[in-house]
DNA sequence: GGCGACGGTTTCATAGTGAAATCATTTATA
DNA sequence: TATAAATGATTTCACTATGAAACCGTCGCC
């Protein structure tokens, strides 16, 4: 990849993007996985571990630490499935959804912090045009490629 | 971060990016890393290993194996500086050079692949606006923040 | 000439990774 | 209904990556 190529620009910013917002989720205490997690829950409540991690596109031995984590803070809950004891119901708990909130706040901080070279105008250009690249290139909305890798 | 939203795609996309560009590198058997340091070393040939970790942000530690392997396959040459027998003087051969075409042709195709979506135009206003937020940023063009993790 | 700093390398302790094994439970099959 | 196969969650295990610190030879300074 040559530099100040877009593809590079791109590589190289996402990754920049990344590592930032990860330094103001150790605020919270939490990984971007964890964060990715929480945010998934709020709209996928009582889905089981095995449909988080197939979404999430995190390995389901890892989802298991990253689970008994946020559950000891009680950020989620494990509630058995009446139906099918073997899965368990994933939920939000009240801790969680106010973490949330403040993962959202942190999240529009950060957003204004990196494109603040940019005008409105402008960013909506960008996320017009990265929008369709993602989409182009089949990524689905809100699964992060690197939640394979940043369960820490 | 919302999905959807600028900060995320641009992390979404970056991360995309690298992981299918890393792929393509398979075919050479090469890393980012590896790329990252042949692309450096054409326009800045004869420096130490110590400038070079601290220009690419890779550990000196991990350095030592990723010249090592480059070096055996015969891309890259350690002379000793004499000037100063501590330092290496570090050098693409004639193989590293020709490799290092493969490589430019290899981003090229990633390149237009990742953004078929876009047109010429499109593309130049999206690298304008990318570097923009970079500079802002204070990334120093052609060094990857992962090439800190991306070394095998 | 001796002493602290420096470059490159090695060692080491730690942590993260997925594949496969495990166990309970459910579904399919006959 | 009995038995086999599949599934979900978890644990185990072998492998790799990581940086900190130790190490050794060399340099610059006083």
């Amino acid at each position: 990849m040559e530099r100040g190529q877009p593809g590079f620009l791109l590589s190289q910013l996402g990754a920049h993007a990344a590592g930032r917002f990860a330094e103001r989720l150790k605020d919270l205490e939490l990984s971007p996985a964890d964060a990715g997690i929480l945010r998934l829950l709020r709209t996928a409540a009582g889905i089981s571990q095995q449909e988080l991690s197939s979404r999430l596109q995190i390995h389901p031995s890892r989802l298991v630490a990253i689970l008994d984590n946020l559950e000891r803070r009680q950020l989620v809950e494990r509630k058995p499935n009446p139906d099918d004891r073997r899965l368990y119901s994933l939920h939000l708990t009240k801790d969680g959804g106010e973490i949330l909130q403040q993962i959202g706040r942190v999240a529009r901080e950060h957003q204004d912090a990196l494109l603040s070279a940019l005008t409105g105008e402008e960013r909506a250009k960008l996320t017009e045009m990265l929008q369709r690249v993602a989409d182009a290139e089949g990524l689905t909305r809100g699964v992060h490629p690197g939640y394979q890798r940043m369960g820490k």
